[in-house]
DNA sequence: TTATAATTTAGTTTTTTAGCTAATCGTATA
DNA sequence: TATACGATTAGCTAAAAAACTAAATTATAA
């Protein structure tokens, strides 16, 4: 029971569904990237990834600088089907569908380095200020 | 999105499970037979399955002083069988497989004063004692 | 080899949750 | 009608979890 129950409570968590339904259209996404998605700090990013992979539900691949995740091949097939079925068409899940455009559409280098001096610059809040703007800016907090 | 995480989060808890494994078997089954298979308060029973209830994963009905929950119609049936095939195999599922024939061999009214007598009477420990002995008492707790 | 950049780990704070006891509610029975 | 009983609610405590900042780690680039 031990493992399902892992893997249940690594699902019981908004950001973390979040997260997998962005992998579920998207086989890989780093850290920076799940970081601009949800809007949270970067260890927190890495410790909900932990909290997934530590249940089995993904995997990850390092490319230089930086850390891939993509669900595992072992992210039970019924359980995926379920969520996905179960909350693609929530608002936050469709709204992290246009957010993830966006993200993707900047390579990720010059998003970490955006983040970067956003966090550093005096607060422009709630604004992005890579190259391309989100489509629904207004919707994201 | 909502509904989607309350449901999992309601499964995301040990005792949780075990109830849903247990009324997954036995269709209908009282508070306080819960109670005596979890070995946790009442209580804390009530809130569990108030939890598992706002889910839409159980309901309940009233018979005369008892109340018998049993598992949703709405339980999502995809997600049942995934729980039921990860953990039928677990030991504690297993013991509770057993336990329940105890529970389930002694009317309810018996057990409930049984265990009345156990919470007042001089702390004996760990031991039941309604008529019918459960076949492991050692495994349990 | 040093500097820098992306991620993780450590340490702390706040929030959530599971458990308990005590009190209350609703029903049945003496 | 009074009382006993099963279940729920209220109120509290302790443990778990999610968030942050700061420090450490790892790997590229100057």
């Amino acid at each position: 029971m031990e493992k399902t129950l892992k893997q249940i409570k690594a699902l019981a968590d908004g950001n973390r569904l979040r997260v997998v339904m962005a992998l579920s259209t998207h086989s890989e996404l780093c850290v920076c990237q799940i970081t601009e998605l949800l809007q949270v700090s970067t260890p927190t990013v890495s410790r909900h990834m932990s909290i997934l992979q530590n249940a089995g539900l993904v995997e990850n691949r390092k490319d230089s600088r930086w850390v891939y995740y993509r669900l595992s091949e072992d992210f039970p097939g019924v359980l995926l089907d379920w969520v996905k079925s179960s909350v693609s068409g929530s608002q936050i899940i469709l709204q992290d569908k246009e957010t993830l455009e966006t993200i993707l559409s900047c390579p990720a280098d010059e998003l970490c380095r955006a983040r970067k001096q956003r966090q550093t610059s005096n607060h422009i809040d709630n604004e992005r200020e890579y190259t391309v703007q989100p489509k629904t800016p207004e919707v994201i907090q």
